[in-house]
Order: C-alpha cells, then sequence, then structure tokens
DNA sequence: CCGTATCCATTCCGATACTG
DNA sequence: CAGTATCGGAATGGATACGG
C-alpha cells in the first residue's frame, strides 16, 4: 500500500518530516551551506549514486528548498543555490549537528566544529539557547492549544 | 545493494540521520516529550501500523533513546520512557517545527504553538537564537578545523 | 561535466490476522 | 493491551551504461 502522506498533517514537526525526512536531503542542504553548488561536487561531496542525487536535487527544487541559478563562472551548467528557505534550515542542522555530538561520538571527536564568525567563540559547539540564555529543555516549555 | 551506513562518518550530522532519519522515529520522540508512554498511545496517536511501532521502538531502545520500564499505573505492561539522550532531541524537534510553521502552512495556521512555561510568551513559537539573542544564521558562523 | 535511463536489491511501511 | 507473524506493494538507493 501506498505510504502515507503526511503533508497535510496538523502537526508542523510531521509536515516538515514529510519534506526532509529522508537520509540525502538534509545532507545536501548541509553541503549546499557550505558553499557547495556544483552537481558533481555534491556527488562526490556524499557519495551519493548520481541518479538519486537527480531525484534529490529535484525534490529539493521542487519544494523551493533550492533553486538552479546559471553557473557563475561562465560554463555551461546549473548551480544550485539556497532559497531563504533552504537557509531556514539551518537551526535544524545545527541541533542535529549538536545532538550527533554529544551522543554519537564515544571516545572519537569529530573534526569539525561550528563556531560564531562574529565571536570567534572556542567554545565546542554555537549552541542553541532560548530566550534567557539558558539550553533550551523540554521543562521550559509547554503545549498549549490557541484558538 | 544494501543502504550505505553513515554510522562511521565524520559528520555528526550524518551521524545523526543515520540513527533518527527516518520517518517514523523523531514523531515518536515528540510523542513521547509530550507525555506518551504506552504502545497503544503511541499507535493510536501517530497512526503507524504496530509491526512497524515495534520495530521503531525497538531501535529507539537499541539505540538508548528510550527504555523501557514497568508500567506506572501498576499494570502489567511496559511503558516506554525518554533517556536523557531522548530528551536532548528537543532541539532538533523545535528547529523542525518552527520551520514547518513558517515555511510549511500557507494560509492554514498550525493548531498548537509552543510556548516557554516559565514566561508564557504569545509569541508564535519560542524562538532558536545564538548567544547574541539573534536569530541564529548561516552567516553568524564558519566552519573551522580544528586539530 | 551534467545529467538520464535501466536494472536490481534492500528496506520500509501498511493491512490483517493471530497470540497471551 | 501489547505485541508477533506474514504478506505484498511502494519507495529507496546503488551500479552501471549511455547521451548532450
Amino acid at each position: 500500500m501506498k505510504r502515507k502522506s503526511l503533508e497535510g498533517n496538523a502537526c508542523p514537526v510531521a509536515r516538515s518530516l514529510d519534506v526532509i525526512g529522508d537520509c540525502w536531503s538534509l545532507l545536501i542542504v548541509r553541503s549546499a551551506i557550505t558553499g557547495t553548488r556544483r552537481f558533481t561536487q555534491f556527488q562526490t561531496e556524499l557519495g551519493i549514486a548520481k541518479n538519486i542525487l537527480t531525484i534529490r536535487l529535484k525534490a529539493l527544487v521542487a519544494h523551493n528548498i533550492l533553486v538552479p541559478a546559471a553557473a557563475s563562472d561562465g560554463s555551461a551548467y546549473k548551480e544550485y543555490v539556497l532559497t531563504r528557505k533552504g537557509k531556514d534550515l539551518f537551526p535544524v542542522l545545527v541541533a542535529l549537528r549538536q545532538w550527533g555530538e554529544v551522543h554519537l561520538f564515544e571516545g572519537s571527536a569529530p573534526g569539525l566544529r561550528l563556531v560564531e564568525k562574529k565571536t570567534g567563540h572556542l567554545v565546542p559547539l554555537t549552541r542553541i539557547r532560548s530566550s534567557e540564555g539558558r539550553a533550551l529543555r523540554p521543562e521550559d516549555t509547554q503545549l498549549m492549544k490557541i484558538k
């Protein structure tokens, strides 16, 4: 039977996962955020098969996360650049990165760290914080019905 | 051919996606964060098939994101409670929720909003901010090699 | 260099029926 | 209530060959 679409789901989390909930989409966005723009660049960086990459890129373009553009160096090929919607996925990637660094590296440290350009902080990672500056935790929030 | 495992990948984002990069895992964690603990509760809330739920719960337990515990009400059944590792996925869910609310609801507003318990802020959503209090954006950061 | 087209294996997911 | 067992369909992903 057909896989259930979460597109019309009331939960924003479900809808998001419906769009970028597969293995490759977020990794492609991550590469794009760090400057990758060309097909082969994505392909070699991620080690993804070309046909899969084609499909994923098309889906991301269809969802308006990437936009095809003329090559900046004058060559005849396309480039893929992030839209605002695509850039807005950045916090998701930061959150995933943090979680992975804290919980998925037993002993072996990751080779890259994300630092704030402005401050250049040497802290392991820019931390996601609530408006008070404390780390955001489940206990800080509650789910309220609005009307 | 076998799906490529990202388990040993150097990128924390890739490793995270390898663990919780499927459709259901994060939705189960989201339910768990809002208080769901029982098998059938998960099943009816999410509309997931029981066999799939079984598989996903087992995987989450294997990854130490959930832990089986004796039922709190004295009944003979198990409950699934979040570990610290599981709770730490909260920022990921908040980020996904925010992105979904901003970009995936054309006209139709979501029925729930997340507010800070302490302040009870009526703002649309607790926003993810960098340490300066501004919304975190790609331009605020850079990737640095450490050694 | 940038894809597209096939082919194939694996995995995922849903429905249903069944057990204690 | 909490699963397990089985089935089939669909989607995913990889390898490779091919064309602009």
